[in-house]
DNA sequence: ATCTCTTTCTTGAATCATTCATGTTTATTA
DNA sequence: TAATAAACATGAATGATTCAAGAAAGAGAT
């Protein structure tokens, strides 16, 4: 067998220092699989792939991959933490204010955008995280 | 006694339909006061200025002078709501990642700024809001 | 000034997300 | 295959915030 050009779950998480689990590579692509989840749900859809894993196992594990950088954690106000596995881009998100839906939103000025504040108050800034607030389709149409 | 041209922080309350109270009095200065600070913070800088006022009471006058606009509520990331007295202008937050330090940043590109988002989803949006990450002076020179 | 009504406040308990602690299991490597 | 460090399980703890029910106190009317 040789080493495939795409690796695969299991390659990655060992590519990032990490052991190879049943319940991290199941954690990982539940997160890749899924679209903005918190930690309920990827438990939910850890156990759908490799039976009972415990609750801390999977905050260790999204610690875990979070730290190597294999997903990113955000936290939009007024939510717990959700997980998504597009990762390395500069993208942002859009949060329903009534369903509290997310959804990406690319950069709208470039590779590092909004990163010149107007006056920085001595902060070396390394990094802008902008939140869209809005209606989701279904929202705004309910009205 | 004439009207003051400059209403007092009674007036404000009162014209927010709100009644008052010297612990939401109180409890407006101490937010305008302050730089960024939490509900524990917020709460000892009011029975500072009026003796005991339990902690619920303090949640609740943060909400209800939320709801009428006369402060604000952020809540970076990893950290507990903080509150600021400054509303109405668009502005934005640089927060220091090592210290949590929190300071204002006028917007960079005009009055309503990012609200463009390169796609959005179907989503309608209201506003856009910048979190800038970074070091604080302090924290960059301890390096 | 007093009465009434509604808001605000108090006390105490409950909830939710997350972390800590300790012992056990398991993946890696030698 | 044995040693060891990482990962996991179970159970308890923490911190921020909210809920519930009754007591106190502003605001406007009498």
């Amino acid at each position: 067998m040789t080493a495939s050009q795409q690796p695969t779950t299991a390659e990655e998480l060992r590519g990032a220092g990490l052991r190879v689990t049943a319940a991290r590579v199941a954690l990982l692509e539940a997160v890749r699989k899924g679209d903005h989840l918190g930690v309920e749900a990827l438990a939910s859809g850890v156990r759908e792939r490799v039976g009972h894993v415990s609750l801390q196992a999977v905050y260790e594990g999204l610690h875990a991959l979070t730290a190597a950088g294999l997903i990113r954690r955000i936290e939009p106000p007024g939510s717990p933490a959700l997980f998504e596995g597009r990762v390395g881009d500069n993208h942002h998100h859009i949060v329903c204010r009534s369903c509290g839906a997310v959804a990406d939103v690319d950069c709208a000025v470039g590779a590092a955008p909004c990163l010149t504040a107007s006056d920085d108050h001595g902060f070396s800034i390394d990094e802008a995280e902008v939140i869209y607030w809005g209606l989701c389709r279904n929202c705004s149409s309910v009205s």
